[in-house]
DNA sequence: GTCTTTGTTGGCAC
DNA sequence: AGTGCCAACAAAGA
């Protein structure tokens, strides 16, 4: 928090959405003050008006040491303490941004209201104007933003709604389950680290494999596509 | 060697 | 305009 950062090197200019140079430049000498997130957004103010922006892609993660840098660093920020912070990131498919207004960065980035932040009044309204799938919908990071593919199956498996039911099949009751369930699924996912082995019991992600038992009823865990992208479900506690 | 994947984007079709 | 589908990107694990 306190500490300057001293170097910047960007390993792979690939994962640098703004210019190497303008991230530099932006952060060189300054301090970054704390960390927020919205959707699949790491946002990292300093203590000037940059903000460092993050995105992870798939996969990848954070590390704070003062050794080398780990395989598949593509960025390292170091501070005048000799820590770095490493952004990690294997398939290169994350992204750093430099900002400085956040605000017209999620408009530019079409960022949709955080899942985790958005009101039940501001969730419902929503999803009554959309059209299309339900699965496709919690996905949509333009329309609400933070929920992927594993954790909209999760999301819809509590709610016991099928991933392709119609939005315009939903009722009040439904969309209030689904509000309920969607808090519910990822304040416990990030209790649990969002490691798999650590979920509750009756969670179906550690089940996503063809024929792995339901936890609610037992049967047999199915497996479908939508739009390219496989979805797990139980048949007979999701209609 | 082949297939799949925790994400996003751009192109195309309807 | 809104929605669905696919390919591309990249690397690892099954």
């Amino acid at each position: 928090m306190d500490q300057k950062i001293k170097e910047i090197a960007i390993e792979d200019t690939k994962v640098a959405a703004t210019s190497p140079e303008t991230i530099k430049d932006s952060l060189k000498g300054h301090k970054l003050t704390k960390a927020e997130r919205i959707g699949k957004y790491l946002l990292l103010p300093t203590n000037t008006e940059h903000f460092l922006v993050m995105h992870f892609g798939m996969t990848g993660w954070l590390d704070y040491a003062k050794d080398e840098p780990p395989e598949y660093t593509k960025a390292s920020f170091t501070f005048d303490n000799g820590y770095s912070l490493f952004f990690v990131n294997p398939r290169k498919l994350g992204r750093l941004h430099i900002t400085d207004n956040i605000h017209a960065f999620c408009e530019q980035m079409e960022i949709g209201p955080d899942a985790l932040a958005i009101r039940e009044d501001d969730f419902l309204r929503k999803m009554k104007r959309k059209k299309g799938m339900l699965k496709s919908a919690l996905m949509d990071q333009k329309f609400l933003s933070g929920i992927g593919n594993i954790y909209s199956d999760e999301i819809l498996f509590q709610t016991g709604l099928h991933p392709k039911t119609k939005l315009s099949d939903l009722n009040e009751a439904h969309l209030g389950k689904l509000y309920i369930q969607m808090k519910e699924v990822l304040q416990v996912a990030i209790e649990h680290q969002a490691d798999p082995k650590k979920m509750p019991g009756h969670f179906i992600i550690p089940r996503r494999k063809e024929g792995e038992p339901c936890p609610y009823c037992g049967g047999e865990v199915k497996k479908e596509k939508l739009s390219g992208r496989g979805f797990f479900y139980c048949p007979a506690c999701q209609q």
